[in-house]
RNA sequence: GCCCGGGUAGCUCAGUUGGUAGAGCACGUGACUGAAAAUCACGGUGUCGGCGGUUCGAAUCCGUCCCCGGGCA
C-alpha cells in the first residue's frame, strides 16, 4: 500500500530492493513476513527470497548484490528504494566493511565446533587484545575473531583498521527511519505473528525441518522457526508456541529499536508513522 | 463448618537459629565491522495478603480476618 504510493509518486520508476536479512532466503516467505505477489502490485522487487537456506548470507554478501542492483536500476533511470530493518547490511552498503578475505571452510568449522570456555581461552592466546574486548560469554564475536586470526594471520582488529566497498559517497541518500510508539509496536508484533499461523508459518517450518539443515544457519534461527519446531515435535502446544513467537518477536522489535535510534547518522530523519503523515514523508523524500 | 497446604518482583518460586529480601524468565536501558530475526553487557522494578501483638528489630514468632488449592463432612 506504501509502496504503491511510492510507486505512483516515483512516476512508476521505482525499484524496491530487499535490506532485511531474513527475507533474502527462499524458505521464509511467511516467516519472514516477505510481500506477496499482490502486495508487490507489479512495482519491481529485487533481493526478496533470492538465497536457499542451505546457504548463509553476510552483510557483505548482501552488500555486494544490492549495490549491482542499485547500479542496475540507475542505470535503467530507475529509482532504487531500499527497505528493510537489517542495520549492519546498511551500514556495510553505505560505510563499507573490512576486508577480510573468506574464511576457510575448514577453520570456520573447527573454530564453531569449539565450546564458547576453550574459544575464549584459544583467542587469549592467539588474539588477547580481542579477548579482552569481547564480553567472555560473546559466542558469535569469540568465534568471529578467532576463526579471522586463524585463517588470515591478521587479526580482526588489523582488518577494521580499513573499510571498503561502501557506497554512500557515491549516491545521494534520503533515509527515513521508521520508529512507531512502542505500546503499539507490540501489540502490531503479536498480531503479525498471530497471522503468520494463519497464513501457512506452520506448513513453512515443516517443510524447511524436512530438509534437516545445520540448525546453525540463518534460515534455521529466524523468529519463529524454533517457537514452531517445537510444537510440531510435540513439545510444546499451539497456545504455548504463538505465545513463544511473540516474545520473540516483540524482543527483536525493541533490539531493532535500539540500532535503529542511536546507530544510523543523526541526520537521518527518526519519524514516528503513527504521529504523522508518512505518505506525505515519502512522497516528499520521492520528489529529488 | 472442620483439617491440611499455600499467599514474597509482571510470572514461577527461594528465603538458614528473627537483623527491612533474591534467583530464573519477563521487563527496561545500552552495545553492535562478514551467519545481525544473530550475539552480548548492565539494571531489582517489592505495603513479603490485611490488621493487631511480642521484640531494640518480624517475610520469619503469636492472634485474628481475607483469598487460592486439596481433603473430610
Amino acid at each position: 500500500m506504501r509502496l504503491a504510493l511510492a510507486y505512483e509518486d516515483a512516476g512508476g520508476r521505482a525499484v524496491v530492493i530487499n535490506a532485511d536479512s531474513a527475507q533474502v532466503y527462499a524458505d521464509l516467505a511467511v516467516l519472514s513476513a516477505r510481500p506477496s505477489i499482490e502486495e508487490m502490485r507489479g512495482i519491481e522487487h529485487r533481493l526478496f527470497g533470492v538465497c536457499d537456506g542451505a546457504e548463509a548470507c553476510s552483510a557483505a554478501d548482501w552488500a555486494a548484490t544490492a549495490k549491482r542492483e542499485i547500479a542496475a536500476a540507475h542505470e535503467a533511470g530507475r529509482l532504487p528504494i531500499l527497505v528493510g530493518g537489517t542495520g549492519l547490511y546498511i551500514r556495510t552498503l553505505i560505510d563499507g566493511i573490512a576486508p577480510i578475505p573468506a574464511i576457510d571452510p575448514a577453520v570456520r568449522e573447527s573454530v564453531r565446533a569449539l565450546p564458547q570456555t576453550e574459544a575464549r581461552a584459544a583467542l587469549q592466546r592467539e588474539d588477547p587484545s580481542a579477548a579482552a574486548r569481547l564480553a567472555p560469554a560473546d559466542t558469535a564475536r569469540t568465534a568471529r575473531a578467532l576463526e579471522v586470526v586463524r585463517s588470515t594471520g591478521r587479526t580482526l582488529a588489523d582488518w577494521q583498521s580499513e573499510r571498503s566497498g561502501g557506497m554512500g559517497d557515491a549516491v545521494a541518500l534520503h533515509p527515513a527511519i521508521l520508529l512507531p510508539p512502542r505500546t503499539s509496536l507490540n501489540a502490531r508484533c503479536d498480531a503479525r505473528f498471530a497471522a503468520m499461523i494463519e497464513r501457512g508459518a506452520v506448513e513453512e517450518v515443516g517443510t524447511l525441518l524436512a530438509r534437516e539443515l545445520d540448525p546453525a544457519l540463518p534460515v534455521m534461527r529466524a523468529i519463529g522457526v524454533r517457537e514452531i519446531a517445537a510444537w510440531l515435535a510435540g513439545e510444546t502446544g499451539r497456545d504455548i508456541a504463538i505465545a513463544a513467537g511473540q516474545l520473540a518477536t516483540r524482543q527483536y522489535a525493541k533490539r531493532q529499536y535500539t540500532w535503529l535510534r542511536h546507530q544510523p547518522p543523526e541526520t537521518w530523519p527518526r519519524i514516528d508513522p503513527e504521529s504523522c503523515d508518512v505518505m506525505a514523508k515519502f512522497a516528499l523524500l520521492l520528489r529529488d
